[in-house]
DNA sequence: CATAACATTTGACCGGGGTCAAACTCCTGT
DNA sequence: ACAGGAGTTTGACCCCGGTCAAATGTTATG
């Protein structure tokens, strides 16, 4: 196919994932908070994103931030396909815990090859979600349209089925998935207690009680 | 468990893997072959034999060659076995076939953890050789003893069972598997031409008549 | 045993990805 | 309108793993 433009080693996909991330929202992504998320200091961060710009990975205006060029974008969605591919497989064929597997595919995600990527989502049979439920972008990279919306949109009442738990914070993942809060899980919307207070949901599973906080980084789709 | 000493990425031990491949036979490794394994100059590898001395996991003698210290025969043992788990892993999990997995494994050896190592060998049932047929060392760094000999030794009227083909080469592999020639094979050595010619083999998928190149790669269990 | 041939190391240099401290830009509140 | 403070970039420096060319050590050979 295309050959790979020389120089696109981890740390570059790596900062190129970072970027991904933050520019989804349409903004440009600022430098400290590339930096915090790379942990790596601001200045180090800057000079970095200076040499991506010079590579036509990134678009960066200075002092106001960078977005993804169009390679950029195209490289960081093929790591971000690795990486849930990654997951999967590491659930799926691997038995790992859902709150385990982010670190492993970080490790991963920029060790394999076209040939690895796609010898598993054969395997997989194609999977369109990574076991937190967050979407895998196709080969390229293109992103199928959902109708997950946030749990804590919805009012007292609502029924529907969990899409995706929006977090990489392993100690959080164990506690949600421990109650048995995963994706394809219905749930019912039962109470949601005022001043910022907990929630309560009903699922196959019971009765749940979650703070707000939690409940935040879930997802549904309405039944 | 003991914590690991930092520094030691990906280049280190890939450098320690090829110190330890060139020192199994008691001899120091000289540098232009490290160099050579390695696809850089021997002024390179010198620089990073210095360094590796310093960081105390090679013993270096100037002008004479490399040995690993204990630490650093620990490390190359413990990406040995990384390696070839992985090997089997591709296999076996994967479904790659044997001449495909040494380049991938290569590149994820350096990029698992104790966990995934675990793992797999769990998966795996503790598998004592890779798809090829060399040891995988055990987590301890041991090498259990074997009763592997040269196929090339042996005399004419020879039965055993070929237990390792000692070769990375994509090509060669892909043939020699071709002809049904793997490890765990029932073979008969019927002749062995003159003058470096090409020696004929029996086994349960018919008659094989080899170059001495590729017979020289083939080690073998009496029965 | 001197010297040629080869192996090895050193020295000067480079790019990549970091650090810290200092300088700079931008934005906001008074 | 402008001072401060936050955010960002620059400059000087570092380590790592390379390069090439030159110097040096080792070894074999006539």
């Amino acid at each position: 196919m295309q050959r790979e433009h020389v120089g696109v080693n981890n740390a570059t996909l790596h900062y190129l994932d970072v970027i991904y991330r933050l520019t989804i929202d349409g903004e440009a992504a600022n430098t400290t908070e590339i930096a915090a998320r790379l942990h790596v200091t601001p200045s180090g961060a800057s000079v970095m994103l200076k040499r991506l710009s010079e590579r036509k990975l990134v678009q960066l205006t200075p002092y106001k931030g960078a977005t993804l060029t169009a390679t950029g974008k195209r490289l960081a969605l093929r790591t971000i396909r690795r990486h849930r591919l990654l997951e999967m497989f590491l659930v799926s064929v691997m038995n790992f815990e859902w709150h385990e597997v982010d670190a492993h595919a970080h490790a991963l995600e920029t060790a394999i090859n076209d040939e690895f990527e796609d010898r598993m989502d054969t395997m997989l049979g194609h999977p369109t979600r990574c076991p937190h439920g967050h979407l895998i972008p196709a080969k390229d990279g293109s992103l199928p349209k959902v109708a997950d919306v946030p749990l804590m949109d919805q009012s007292i009442g609502f029924d529907g089925v969990i899409r995706c738990v929006d977090t990489d914070n392993g100690e959080l993942l164990k506690y949600i998935g421990d109650q048995g809060l995963i994706p394809g899980t219905h749930v019912h919307l039962k109470e949601v207690a005022p001043y910022g207070g907990p929630i309560t949901l009903e699922s196959d599973h019971g009765t749940h009680t979650i703070g707000r906080n939690l409940a935040e980084l879930v997802y549904v789709e309405h039944v």
